[in-house]
DNA sequence: ATGAAAGCGCTAACAA
DNA sequence: TTGTTAGCGCTTTCAT
């Protein structure tokens, strides 16, 4: 009778251990009957099942994880959860998993390395049986490192090389922007590039570009900054291009908050949005369409979804197959032709 | 020998034992030199470090919490997290808990009471050593079911009886929103009124309402219509409302995405939101300035931390004291003057 | 079909 | 200051 310091069990939680003694069984035979393990038709099982929720019993997890070294939980790492494309993809992350008996345990990184690793750890501390990565650089450090843990993971939303990742086309979404402001008589567009280690925006802007060379119309990297993910950044950066370009007619933005953020500068320079300059968008998160800002739809719940049971079939032992799904234009009023144009 | 399903340790992870037996000490020593209790100025202290950060030691939250009976997580019930407002809120809570040494752990219930008690469980499994609730509902039943789970909770944007909360003055934010809609000379204003269940909402539909009869302009409840927190839900709710009342001049809705929501029902109708019909929303989520969006700032950050703080407190054994901050009206284009008015 | 025994990795008591 | 001992609650052999 060492090791006290758990005094009483006050009304201190119940164990297996309780209800098997209240079930005159031994402990183990509650696991079993718990997790529908070995006796079904036992009258035993039901016994124990309805004792056990008399009691208010609670598996705990802590322990069985210890005992089983499998948690049940897979971690997502996400760059920012207040980016609704994140978040959307999270949820639907999180109901797949939860269908399928497990948790989602979620991190903002902040998109930076020692935030990815300090995340990671933490999850990783909790035995998480498998990593949803939507935060990917494509400079590989992060990626080698998540290599060297030991615990399968996966790419959603941004590749790194050639791992296993569930993706969108996103050169191709980017062509369908850029083919769009094209087609609408653009000549001066602007970008807002996102960030260079991200291969959906390095994607999204490179299928822009070469859509737009094909078409003849060539954009000067003045005309090309880069952004974050947040409607502020969108601003900043649409404000330096008109510092230098206030005659631009058109911009493709990467990420839908940062198209938003811009029609902030536009405003600022005396220019309407959606009348004066064209914007586009990416992703369709919920609130686009509430904007009036065309966009291109990238699959957001697909790919939550699809990314979670790939990931479960990992952890299971069977090998990923990547996947890429399809993008899809949505035009809507902020995509209006050159004032030029105009009638 | 029983028990040999681990069969071999492959690579296998790191554990404190390993690193006791490669420094030469029992693994107790290396558990005190990590968690730098007891014996600090011991060369070995240091030495231990190294090697176990050497070796890639990584501590086992599962055994340590089950050990100790602390998990250091705390759980965030959140209604929905693609809801910016939320996903701000627990991206502040997930800072500052983490910046203590917590994790915060996540989940989404969808604003219902079997989602609520079904995602505590698996919280409460985990052995979160207290609960942020954001999800909170009016009618006691989940307040309760929370009461009995024998853990520290705290309630966070939606307070419920007497319980401790953290909370912004609703009732004032709502008066903010409706004496500025009075004062711009609006007579025919309706109400997205948000769920009844909500403190929040519901209290800025009250405070709206009583400044508006001090004013002398009465709402009939035609021109009340619920709602829910997305785009979708306030055009529906709009929509509704449009049916019966095609001439009202203002709108004021509990939340800055049904107030976005609002604006496509508003220009379905023909009706110019900005120009022809006021919006106000609530909130002023990042996105709110870039819609040029009239809107009750609420201190979303503010109420993260200091939620987190007294949660961790309370975790400590101290008794919490409940919050209420201070919201603040933020005029933008979207709130004009009534058509009759405006010149 | 059920029980006995052992141990997952860690840390709190106690002893030295 | 360090080591010994025991056990958190669970599940997996193995034995019955």
């Amino acid at each position: 009778m060492h090791d006290r310091e758990p005094p009483a069990p006050p009304p201190g939680r119940v164990t297996l251990r309780m209800v098997a003694d209240l079930a005159g069984v031994h402990p183990t035979t509650v696991s079993r009957a718990l997790r529908g393990e070995a006796n079904p038709r036992s009258e035993n099982v039901t016994r124990i099942r309805d004792l056990a929720e008399k009691l208010g019993y609670r598996p705990d997890f802590a322990a069985s994880t210890l005992r089983t070294r499998r948690s049940n939980a897979i971690g997502v790492l996400v760059p920012y959860l207040t980016d609704v494309a994140m978040a959307t993809i999270y949820e639907a992350i999180d109901q797949t998993v939860v269908e399928r008996g497990y948790q989602a345990l979620v991190a903002s990184t902040g998109d930076q390395l020692d935030g990815q690793k300090r995340r990671a750890e933490l999850l990783l501390s909790r035995r998480v049986d498998g990593l949803l990565v939507a935060d990917g650089h494509l400079d590989g450090r992060y990626a080698s490192w998540l290599d060297q843990q030991g615990v399968p993971y996966l790419m959603v939303m941004r590749k790194v090389g050639d791992r296993a990742a569930v993706v969108a086309d996103d050169h191709l979404g980017g062509r369908l922007a850029g083919g769009h402001l094209a087609d609408l008589g653009h000549e001066r567009i602007a970008l807002l590039s996102g960030r260079a280690w991200s291969s959906a925006t390095t994607q999204r802007t490179a299928g822009c570009l070469a859509v737009l060379a094909e078409r003849g119309i060539s954009v000067p990297e003045s005309r090309i900054e880069p952004c974050s993910l947040d409607p502020e950044s969108g601003r900043a950066a649409m404000e330096r291009i008109l510092q230098r370009h206030p005659d631009i007619t058109a911009v493709f933005a990467v990420n839908d908050f940062t198209a938003l953020g811009a029609s902030i500068a536009l405003r600022e320079h005396g220019l309407r949005p959606g009348d004066d300059v064209a914007i586009v968008g990416y992703n369709d998160v919920h609130i686009a369409a509430a904007c009036e800002l065309t966009t291109v739809r990238n699959p957001l719940k697909l790919m939550g979804s699809i990314a979670a049971r790939t990931l479960l079939d990992m952890v299971a032992g069977r090998t990923a197959e990547s996947v890429t799904l399809t993008p899809e234009l949505v035009v809507r009023a902020s995509s209006c032709r050159p004032p030029a144009l105009s009638h």
